[in-house]
DNA sequence: GGCCGGCGAGAACGCGCGTTCTCGCCGATG
DNA sequence: CATCGGCGAGAACGCGCGTTCTCGCCGGCC
């Protein structure tokens, strides 16, 4: 039975395009049934609230951005090349019409305050990619890989609020050449 | 008759607490009307709808950030130091127990694409800090003060969005490091 | 064929919220 | 003193939304 899977990924699929373009609490379930095809029974089945579908919505995308990020870097072979692809698939994210920012810190924006998992979730993801960009930095055998990891972390959300809020990728730019001079500063 | 500013000034208190401690839509009028002990009849003579207030509390707070940043850079002499001290402002905010990120950001997040006046708001203010960091990043002489300012914006924005998550203050200091470091390396 | 359990569509319910209305009070005016 | 206009408190209204219920249908078993 593939239909049960099909039916999930279907539900986040449609939720995932509206949580994201139109903020969260500004969807209802039945626009998501609208979407999705799927007979509000059935979402209930799947996800017991909304709440758990907003949850399920943030880790997929956790998932999604992981994974692409990923390929994005591993095309790269130099060291530094591959910390500066993160800012490379930042612009073509960003440039993408349908981009409204980070999904998790618009959620956390929004429901940080009254939902404790809709928190946990982001800081997971903040957590993930921090971990991500330390091992990037460690590869360029900077001294003080650390620090100049949590400064590309401070690059990166910088970009994405920065590009939400001017609607251009530009600070995908402004940050890779920021990342580039720090780089080249923590050189042992 | 000074009673009418005080009401609305009261009504402002209250709505700023509460729309940036819990978020704009998870907050009620009747809770505006509780907290800042102003009947809802009095609020609606002074601010149409609740979008008017959610502009004026923005703008409020616009000011208010603007005031208190020169404030801060003013106590500064060099023109480095005038740059750093917009990341020691920005510390001492996150060390705040009540910090909650960027009102704005949040404000964008949640309501942007919905409300053009709340984007329109948020885009202002976002000039205007941006138009700021500019002129500091000019007093320094560097060459390239536009792309130095460019970059300092968006440390500014990672730096109130990391910390908003993390619920530290840390970032503010991570991206003065990074600021320092810039600096240095667009000296003339 | 005749029953029956599950399913889809949509109505229904309870609640919260933005906004407006009602009612009883009080101080000012003639 | 009688009248009246404005005010505060809270009820009322309309709407939207999360969640559940109802009803009519249809495929599977004796």
């Amino acid at each position: 039975m593939d239909n049960e899977v099909t039916i999930e990924s279907r539900v986040l699929d449609a939720a995932d395009a509206l949580f994201y373009a139109h903020g969260i609490q500004s969807v209802g379930m039945d626009r998501i049934r609208d979407v999705s095809g799927v007979p509000l029974k059935q979402i209930y089945r799947c996800f017991p609230s909304k709440g758990a579908l907003i949850e399920a919505y943030l880790r997929r995308r956790d998932e999604w951005a992981r994974t692409e990020l990923e390929k994005r870097v591993a095309a790269q072979v130099g060291s530094t090349e591959r910390v500066l692809a993160v800012f490379d698939w930042l612009y073509d994210w960003f440039d993408d019409p349908g981009f409204r920012g980070c999904a998790f810190l618009n959620a956390y924006g929004e429901l940080g305050a009254k939902s404790p998992g809709v928190a946990r979730v982001v800081r997971e993801h903040k957590a993930v990619v921090r971990g991500y960009l330390g091992r990037l930095a460690d590869e360029t055998g900077a001294s003080g890989a650390d620090r100049l990891a949590d400064q590309l972390a401070v690059l990166v959300d910088g970009a994405m609020s920065a590009a939400a809020v001017t609607g251009t990728p530009a600070p995908a730019r402004q940050a890779r050449a920021a990342a580039e001079t720090l780089i080249g500063a923590a050189a042992p």
